[in-house]
DNA sequence: CCCTTGTTTAGATGAACATCTATTCAGCGG
DNA sequence: CCGCTGAATAGATGTTCATCTAAACAAGGG
């Protein structure tokens, strides 16, 4: 239901500055003020449980699930899910919207690309 | 001074399984055993200080760095940066050798490079 | 052989975090 | 309007973690 973008993330995925050259990461030495923006969003990922209701809603059918869907996949109890899906959400992975009785979940393809960007040196094939 | 490749990061880089169409992560739903697997790579570098530390390591001019090349980037004490390189260096992220009297750190760039692929759908353009 | 410098290990402490139970909020149906 | 179900919030608890100081280990030079 929020919405926000770090600076950092911005400019990792735009054609500005030596992005075809190799991951950002590798190379030029991170500044502290991009490594304590980019901490935060490795730390929500950086969890088992996180990582896989981030993959569970990324790889369901129309790209996003009910909550419903994803507490049958752990052995947890629903607030403990529910907390899980807020760090996510505050890190800008994802987002949900209440339809009715339900709550809808579906990720934010573009933070997970420019993660992707920072890490690795890879060939950057934007459409 | 050790080496250990984890099963799920061999498998991603590879071009065994769809490695074509997108992000595993985005592609098929995580596993709890890997989840398990990728979560404490990702909680290696979901630190403002190890990101710092990995990235001017990996930059650093002959890939790689010297201990006393690193604490004079932080404002944190010798034993704090010692215990960072030994989290990045047990999650393989790094590896290291003594030379007399210091000690080098190099970055090992295929374990970045398979957490990207995880990340990211984008083009593997391996040589 | 001791002293100096560079690096790691041990142990302690305070903050952050994952999880739970109990409660509250939001919609829906009789 | 009341009760039911799905989901989030509040508060508590045990664990993990980042950091420090003190000590130990490693290598080299008088």
């Amino acid at each position: 239901m929020s919405k926000q973008l770090l600076p950092v993330l911005e400019a990792a995925g735009t054609g500005q500055a030596g992005q075809a050259c190799c991951a950002p990461l590798v190379c030029e030495p991170l500044s502290g003020t991009e490594a304590a923006e980019l901490a935060p969003l490795f730390k929500a990922i950086a969890d088992p449980v996180r990582l896989r209701l981030l993959s569970l809603i990324a790889c369901h059918e129309g790209g996003e699930a009910c909550v419903c869907d994803l507490t049958g996949a752990f052995d947890l109890t629903g607030p403990t899910i529910s907390h899980h899906l807020k760090v996510l959400r505050q890190a800008g992975l994802i987002d949900c919207e209440r339809r009715g009785t339900w709550v809808y979940y579906w990720a934010n393809p573009g933070v997970l690309e420019r993660l992707s960007a920072i890490l690795g040196p890879r060939v950057t094939a934007m459409a």
